[in-house]
DNA sequence: GGTGAGATTCGAATAATTTTCGAAACGGGC
DNA sequence: GCCCGTTTCGAAAATTATTCGAATCTCACC
């Protein structure tokens, strides 16, 4: 089929005037050739359907991913594609729930070949790290479940703020009685629950422990949570979410109730994924930007093979306050 | 590092006891090695720090996906993956949203190589078609946007019966009028649209045009047709939507108007997405199996490298009803 | 301007790997 | 048994990768 056949290489060495061993060392990314040399010989292979392996960067990097049900995975996946195939780099797409996927997934890039590891994980443990090291592969972590050492290069945001934000956001529209739903079993829940304390502490506002509440980032979390929040006494008139599907759940407990948002209690969520715009009504919500952050760990991923010392190694991107209508000034005022 | 490097072919055939070229011929998948034989060099080889291209299979597949944007693609991507991943295949995942970037994609991957592509697009054209085949690219197309002809393998679900499903399921709680939102711009929206009416006609009910309705795919375009319906003098009691996104769009609409689902306009979405559950009220919608087409779209393509003759071409899954909270009797009954 | 240590670039020689091709072994059908 | 086609294998040839020394360049230092 598709015409003749590729020529040899000593073929191509003739045509470019250069030895075959030159032709060989541009083919597989060998070092010792002069960039201008190199870049004639290169035009010269891919003419002749040959491919030519850059001798920086690779051809594919792998995303790892814990749970692929929620729409954050989505704008990763998507921040992490485009940032790739600007690089002309494809993205394979691994969901990875344990050890032993992990370790399968490590036998399957390892025969492969990666250009390196995105990690969207519970992290991987020390074990994994090792095996990662021994292979050779290169890992960034998005949004680290735990605070991130020195010795592993990770992307975040500025969680902190971002639950100052939100929480500020409230106070300003005169809430006092804030309710705040969270998680404590990842380090960046535990920053943005420091952050409403913070913001709380910072507007002179006392902090009710009952209305600091724990638990999954899901919907079903945020739904049993608000109920508990809306069932005391002095039930508080908004309520931050640890993240959107936490808000979705608020909503969903709000209706149960026949109150409505942000009529009767204000809801502020956290991720801005596509959906939260999609929500009756549209959520006020902090947008961390996903896919900005998948691109940037990509980015770190390529970027410095060479300069690995030198580079920063944790990354925070800036949250913002995205206002819809799920927030408004409380009832009476 | 990592101990010593790894020996060469002919200390590896002197192991096995064979020749080196034998020994090469395993390890690139030539076909003139007896199984036993070739199993001995195999475990050799890997010992040793080889890889194996197995002479079956492959080790990647490409999954295309238009747009990035709705829960819809994260669903399919994890059927795929998963299913991938029991055959021990790594997926690459790629946005593909014009005829420039499908040829980036195709060089991309005919350099690296590649099993196959899932394709989830307005369709590959018929130009993009010749080179897949050129490029000897098996195929297989999920959700096909146009009639499935007997040249293309397709994966898609029963649509028609999906549309029957949703009407018929508001008609048997009592609903008369009835409004649909939807496309003509895909076959699948075409089809859904076919089953309104033919439950409409099948439940001997009058199809008022001005309750059709045509928009996108998306929040926006329910939210548009919806205000139209429900501007309407005889305002339909239910609307069928063309998809979540759509039903999701609907919700919107009637809150802006004070109205609630279900007690005054009932609302059914079709696809399930994870979402759907989220939302206020939770959707009752037609659920699509979404991984399950991916899964089945992946096991088409792996399946039949040999019996591509006597496989089926297109293969339709069955939608089912999912009642959540948004459908209910019409009022004043 | 000279000098020399060190880095870069290159290709001949050498090593390793892949491909070709013919021979040996096998397996029925007649 | 004989013939014909098929499978399996490795020696030889072709191709590709790597090593290493020579030539050239760079630049600090005198």
């Amino acid at each position: 089929m598709a015409g003749s056949r590729a020529p040899t290489l000593s073929a191509i060495a003739g045509e470019a005037g250069v030895s075959v061993s030159a032709v060989s060392k541009v083919r597989n990314g060998g070092t010792d050739v002069a960039a201008d040399t190199r870049a004639r010989i290169a035009r010269l292979l891919r003419q002749h359907g040959y491919q030519v392996a850059s001798q920086t960067g690779f051809a594919v990097a792998d995303l790892l991913i814990g749970c692929l049900d929620s729409p954050w995975s989505e704008e990763l996946i998507r921040g992490a594609v485009e940032a790739a195939a600007e690089a002309e780099v494809s993205v394979i797409v691994t969901t990875v729930s344990s050890p032993a996927g992990f370790a399968r997934w490590l036998d399957r890039a390892s025969r492969r070949g990666t250009g390196g590891a995105l990690c969207v994980l519970q992290l991987p443990g020390s074990q994994e790290l090792q095996r990662l090291a021994a292979a050779r592969i290169p890992l960034v972590v998005i949004d680290p479940p735990e605070e991130p050492g020195a010795a592993i290069r990770s992307v975040g945001t500025t969680n902190w703020q971002g639950g100052m934000q939100a929480t500020r956001h409230l106070i300003e529209l005169g809430h006092r009685r804030i309710g705040v739903i969270g998680t404590e079993a990842v380090w960046s829940g535990r920053a943005r629950l420091a952050g409403y304390r913070a913001a709380m502490l910072e507007a002179g506002l006392d902090i009710d422990e009952r209305m600091v509440r724990h638990d999954g980032l899901t919907a079903a979390g945020g739904r049993a949570q608000a109920r508990r929040l809306l069932a005391l006494r002095d039930a508080p008139t908004a309520i931050v979410a640890g993240n959107d599907s936490q808000a979705f759940g608020v909503l969903q407990a709000l209706a149960e109730r026949g109150l409505r948002a942000p009529l009767d209690v204000s809801v502020v969520g956290f991720d801005d994924v596509p959906v939260a715009s999609w929500a009756t009504p549209a959520l006020t919500t902090i947008r961390q930007p996903l896919a900005a952050m998948a691109a940037a760990a990509f980015r770190m991923l390529s970027g410095d093979l060479a300069a690995v010392a030198d580079e920063p190694h944790h990354l925070e991107l800036a949250t913002s306050l995205v206002i819809r209508d799920s927030t408004a000034p409380p009832r009476g005022r």
